[in-house]
RNA sequence: UACCCGGUGGUGUAAUCGGUAACACACCAGGUUUUGGUCCUGGCAUUCCUGGUUCGAGUCCAGGCCGGGUAGCCA
């Protein structure tokens, strides 16, 4: 259908941009803004977001501001503010010297605020919470107009400013914007614009007891940075009337607002008040929890931004819920760390392995590849001894169909190093565990194949067993069993959906001697297994690995199959 | 029950403002391979429904169905 160098599909805000740079609509400029509330850690949902606004703003040659909405002072705090400059950074963006407070803005927002009063738009009312929602009236029914809504402009302004001065208390007073109590948008039933609170702020500490609400301040932010296109999420969209209203009746630079559809993963919740949740609930570590979809985490865990953008890319923006399968962000990481990730060899669940005919004391340092897929990352020596830790998965005493890995009898290539075949094992009398494999080299096929042509089925990942490094790795899996963790049965919350094997502790595995000291953010892959990233938590004389994501197992698949086909045999 | 916004394969998006469904992920089946990785090949869709306009509709119109959002002095 489509010529394969077709122009890249637009999303239908690059569309809206386009159009209007064809048509000259902001005389070709182009300006965004990510505006985040620090009240919380960025997660992946605001990836999404931010992706947007500065990918944007550089694909059009325009700017993008990042900018704190920072109008509710009980729930921010500069903790979040430092995290959330860190992140969006770490995620490959620049806002150059444009960050911004809406904090910055309470004086000019009040100015505009006393115009409106003096235009008859806007009054102070003395309902009391619960009053102002009675009579809102409701999502069937008309609200009623308050009974201070007819106070004349002077009383407005006296009391407006006294409400600034500290005169009232908290919560005694509002002021409204005079709209429309029967709108059949609520948002326009008068809605507040400033409410009396008595909080300090993080940044204009004690100097403001009133605090603008988020529908006046948020477009007021944009009309005073010059917003061209103010793109928010779609549970907005009923506020856009309310946004383009406040714009207009001041008669100032008016943006126009956009509203997309936000980010959803399977097994994942992305609500900050649940995130938030989970970490003072102890159900995790930390915001930076490697399981959490935050950016902190994603970044501990080993994700990198570039996966993350290249994920961003692909997911799309449309104005549709919908729910992205997070195996397609996996698919992103192993896609990117495929490319750049040095492999080397780790051990998981070690199972110690004499190489019976090996000379007692001798030592080889072999050739290993860092990187199939980059010839420029080089090569390394790898040292080989007569006992090796082999991963306890890869030898079945009884093998099954399909497994071509070692077994009684069975010759396996090492990873390059020397055929073994396995001779004998040793076993726990008690549990009959195995614990100990014995076997015999063939020292022809050295770093590659038999000269005899002969074939092995399968090429296994080893370590030394006197030179190898204990290190401890930590595994994780969806925070979540569900891929929906909402779907909860009758009085219970997502929490009873917490996965118990998000998080497996791994703390006798040996990796290769190279990985001694490793500094904490390192990503590699041990060949067989996945992309591991060094945690914070390493010292050196420590080390701690964690995993960003398995390889993919084709193995796991057949076993999977296998024993599905089983059971169903059975039954 | 009011208003607003949506509805394309298992999932997420695309289809150059009507021209005969594409890309990615997932899944399945093969091939290559000193990672059961990577890579390569192939398989998997009557666009929510019903009418209408048209030579032709995923795109336009009408009605319906389904889903999401909204009753904070949160954002």
């Amino acid at each position: 259908m489509t010529a394969p160098d077709a122009r890249p599909a637009l999303n239908f805000i690059q569309e809206i941009i386009a159009e209007d740079l064809k048509t000259n609509k902001w005389d070709g400029r182009v300006h965004t803004r990510f505006p985040p509330e620090p009240n919380g850690y960025l997660h992946i949902g605001h990836a999404k977001s931010i992706c947007l606004n500065f990918g944007l703003a550089d694909e059009f040659g325009g700017l993008c501001n990042l900018r704190f909405d920072d109008t509710n002072p009980i729930k921010e705090e500069q903790e979040y503010i430092d995290s959330i400059i860190e992140d969006v950074r770490w995620l490959g963006f620049d806002w150059k010297d444009r960050l911004y407070y809406g904090s910055d803005y309470f004086e000019q927002m009040y100015e505009w605020a006393v115009q409106l009063i003096n235009a008859g738009k806007a009054y102070v009312c003395d309902l009391t919470p619960e009053q102002t929602r009675q009579y809102r009236g409701t999502l069937t029914t008309p609200g009623k107009d308050s009974p201070y809504r007819t106070r004349s402009v002077d009383e407005n302004l006296d009391l407006f400013e006294r409400m600034r001065a500290g005169d009232f208390p908290d919560g005694s007073r509002t002021l409204r914007a005079k709209i429309d109590m029967a709108s059949p948008n609520l948002n326009m039933r008068d809605p507040v614009m400033y409410r009396v609170l008595r909080a300090r702020h993080h940044r204009t500490g004690d100097k403001w007891c009133i605090y603008p609400m988020y529908d006046w301040a948020h477009a007021l932010e944009d009309s005073i940075e010059g917003i061209t296109h103010s793109i928010c999420t779609l549970e907005f969209e009923n506020h856009r009337p309310l946004y383009d209203w406040f714009l207009d009746e001041l008669g100032v630079y008016h943006p126009q607002q956009i509203e997309f559809a936000r980010l959803e993963l399977t097994y994942t919740i992305m609500s900050k008040r649940r995130l938030l949740e989970l970490v003072d609930g102890g159900h995790v570590c930390g915001w930076d929890d490697p399981r959490m979809p935050t950016i902190s985490g994603m970044r501990r865990r080993g994700y990198t931004p570039e996966s993350i953008r290249t994920f961003c890319k692909r997911i799309g923006v449309a104005k549709f819920n919908s729910t992205v399968d997070i195996a397609k962000l996996e698919h992103a990481v192993r896609e990117d760390l495929n490319k750049r990730a040095p492999r080397v060899m780790g051990v998981l669940h070690p199972l110690r392995v004499v190489i019976d005919n090996y000379p007692e004391h001798q030592v080889e340092e072999l050739d290993a590849v860092n990187n199939p897929e980059d010839p420029g990352m080089g090569t390394r020596k790898v040292p080989f001894s007569r006992v090796l830790y082999l991963e306890r998965d890869d030898f079945r005493e009884d093998p099954p169909k399909k497994f071509f890995r070692l077994a009684p009898g069975r010759e396996v290539r090492l990873r390059y190093a020397y055929y073994i075949t396995c001779t004998g094992m040793v076993k726990d009398e008690q549990t009959g565990e195995v614990v100990e494999l014995h076997c015999t080299y063939d020292p022809a096929p050295r770093g590659g194949d038999s000269p005899d042509g002969r074939k092995v089925k399968a090429t296994l990942h080893w370590v030394s067993a006197a030179h190898a490094v204990g290190a401890e790795v930590r595994l994780y899996d969806h925070l979540f069993t569900k891929a929906d963790p909402g779907d909860v049965e009758a009085g219970q919350d997502y929490k009873s959906n917490l996965s118990p094997n998000s998080l497996e502790v791994l703390t006798h595995c040996k990796v290769e001697p190279g990985l001694a000291g490793a500094a904490p953010g390192t990503r590699y892959q041990f060949e067989r297994n996945g992309y591991f990233c060094v945690d914070p938590d390493s010292s050196a004389d420590r080390l701690v690995f964690n995993r960003t994501v398995t390889l993919r197992d084709a193995w796991a698949r057949i076993e999977k199959a296998q024993m599905a086909q089983e059971k169903s045999g059975e039954s």
